[in-house]
DNA sequence: CTATTCTTTACCATTCCGATCGAGAAAGTC
DNA sequence: GACTTTCTCGATCGGAATGGTAAAGAATAG
């Protein structure tokens, strides 16, 4: 259950698009000293983004990355899902596809159902909330419930 | 966000030992062969269950292992925590000591938004549940939300 | 043609993961 | 006390994933 470097990343540098003027393309170099991220690997971080068509880049002096769609019609988990694959996985596979018997029979339901409160939240924030400050609702109520601060 | 085939070995043991009856503990061996578990590593994994107190090992003939506590007092959530740690950790960080800065200052509050709901669901679900296959409100409310099985 | 900036493929060093091994130490049995 | 069973612990290992780097190439604009 950990969020990788690349997934932090992929996001922060999105954000960082949502924010800057949607017709100048911001250059790799800026988005990373912007959000500390070293350059190389973030290349290939957008490079990925690119493929998944969440990002458009140009070549050239006065080139640089741009979103390819408005900020908020991209959601955290489409962003996941760009760089990661699968939101859950259980041991690689797709929690619907987990097979399992003895006393444990129902833990694939367990396993899916974890991954649609992951989704509750990853598809609901996007870009332009985050660049925007403004967390949708879900996120907080999520928020305002005791003790989500407590490290646990 | 995936689920390790340590964590989901863990947790098919402890269900495993929430179906037994309570007095008479279960060898290693029987429960490996009950979920398919490689044994040498399932022996460290009942290792650590045990140094964070939710297993009791026995050894000798009629020797093996059994909850330390009643099943329905061990969350996933508890079982998780003793062999990887915390729930949900950026980069390895906490959610709520990760720092972030320009676009992206929100993102850490996502994060906790995120930690908290994968605790309403972890914590809410015990060993008990498993074993019974009665699955708490939490988690039958998630999985009555149109589209939970869809792959995505 | 030249400077700039993205593109692509490949590569590298660590760390983590999943799993195995072997010696040993309790607990009970004869 | 010898013996069997079963857990205990530390070490180790191959392979994959992670985080990051390098370098040659191709588009774009001036």
């Amino acid at each position: 259950m950990r969020i990788t470097a690349k997934v932090d990343y992929a996001i922060r540098a999105g954000a960082e698009l949502a924010a800057a003027p949607r017709e100048t393309p911001v250059k790799g170099e800026d988005l990373a000293r912007a959000q500390q991220i070293p350059l190389r690997f973030l290349e290939n971080i957008l490079r990925e983004l690119r493929h998944a068509g969440i990002v458009r880049a140009q070549r050239g002096a006065d080139g640089g990355y741009q979103l390819a769609r408005a900020a908020k019609e991209i959601s955290l988990a489409d962003i996941i899902r760009a760089v990661e694959g699968p939101l859950a996985a259980v041991q690689g596979v797709r929690p619907e596809a987990v097979r399992a018997d003895g006393a444990a029979q129902d833990l694939p339901e367990v396993w899916i159902a974890l991954r649609a409160s992951l989704r509750a939240v990853l598809e609901a924030v996007t870009l332009a909330d985050l660049a925007g400050g403004r967390l949708p609702p879900v996120v907080r109520r999520l928020l305002a419930t005791p003790g989500v601060r407590e490290p646990h």
